[in-house]
DNA sequence: CTAAAACCTCTAGCGGCTTTAGCTGCAAGA
DNA sequence: TCTTGCAGCTAAAGCCGCTAGAGGTTTTAG
């Protein structure tokens, strides 16, 4: 049986998270020792380590929620994992798309400023008037 | 002089975000008619438009207020301004950076089931399994 | 003059944790 | 055996950048 900090040492997910995920319903409630103290078992450790990746692939709690649930029924069609996975790649291509516009403006801004003082400096201008922007960033 | 709601009119900020910014210090405390009611000026309306883009550009309220606070003294040094806008272009492009880590897994991920049962879904081993990625994404 | 729209303050909620405070449990060294 | 000190416990608050709602007041249009 693992403390959680052994589930913390060998899935990198911190102590406090742990108990929050266990909060939020991903983690069972876990056994506890004589002291009241949480106890787990490999298969929980297994779960912790699905969470982690789940969560650094951008998926929010409550989609971790729905795959686990599907997870334990193995019947189920896996239509809705893969639909799951397929919003989280169009919400990151979103993301990305935002970014790479804010990235082309910020390059510019950055890069015109041949001042030395507040008052024409080209990044207090920029911000101050959209105009000078080439994109809409929304 | 402008209401609140000309405000938001005018430069598409929500009127609790306005009172939300005077909150933290993005704004001065504007004047007030005779039944407590703000008021606002043209240079206020300014004000807010640079904070809404700024926002846009993904500027934290921290930055914000500091850049605000520099452009009432067009004598300082740049400098500041300057690093401000490279820092945040550099956030972008580390955001940037991770975003397309995990569009390439997320790609592979949901484009590689062809199973139909949970069972043998590639999206729900995939998760489990950080051995089939191909890139850290931390 | 009235009714509706806009405004006011204050409080709570979102997501995904992190931090803090004030406890108790437990193992190892003296 | 005692003590020291890390590890664990709960409950609550804090973080960011808003958003929403309750319950009241002011302004404006007709
Ligand atoms: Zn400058
Ligand atoms: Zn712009
Ligand atoms: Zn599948
Ligand atoms: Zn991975």
């Amino acid at each position: 049986m693992l403390t959680i900090g052994d589930m913390a040492k060998t899935t990198g997910v911190k102590v406090p998270t742990i108990r929050y995920y266990e909060q939020m319903g991903l983690l069972s409630h876990a056994e506890r020792s004589e002291g009241n103290q949480r106890r787990y078992s490999r298969s929980e450790r297994d779960r912790l380590s699905f969470i982690k990746h789940a969560r650094e692939l951008g998926l929010t709690i409550e989609a971790i929620r729905e795959l686990i649930d599907l997870s334990q029924h193995p019947e189920k069609p896996c239509a809705e994992a893969d639909r799951i996975a397929a919003e989280q790649l169009a919400t990151v291509r979103q993301k990305i798309a935002k970014l790479k516009k804010l990235e082309a403006e910020l390059e510019r801004i950055s890069t015109h400023c041949h001042s030395n003082h507040v008052r024409d400096c080209y990044v207090i201008r920029a911000l101050a008037n959209h105009d000078l922007c080439e994109t809409d960033h929304d």
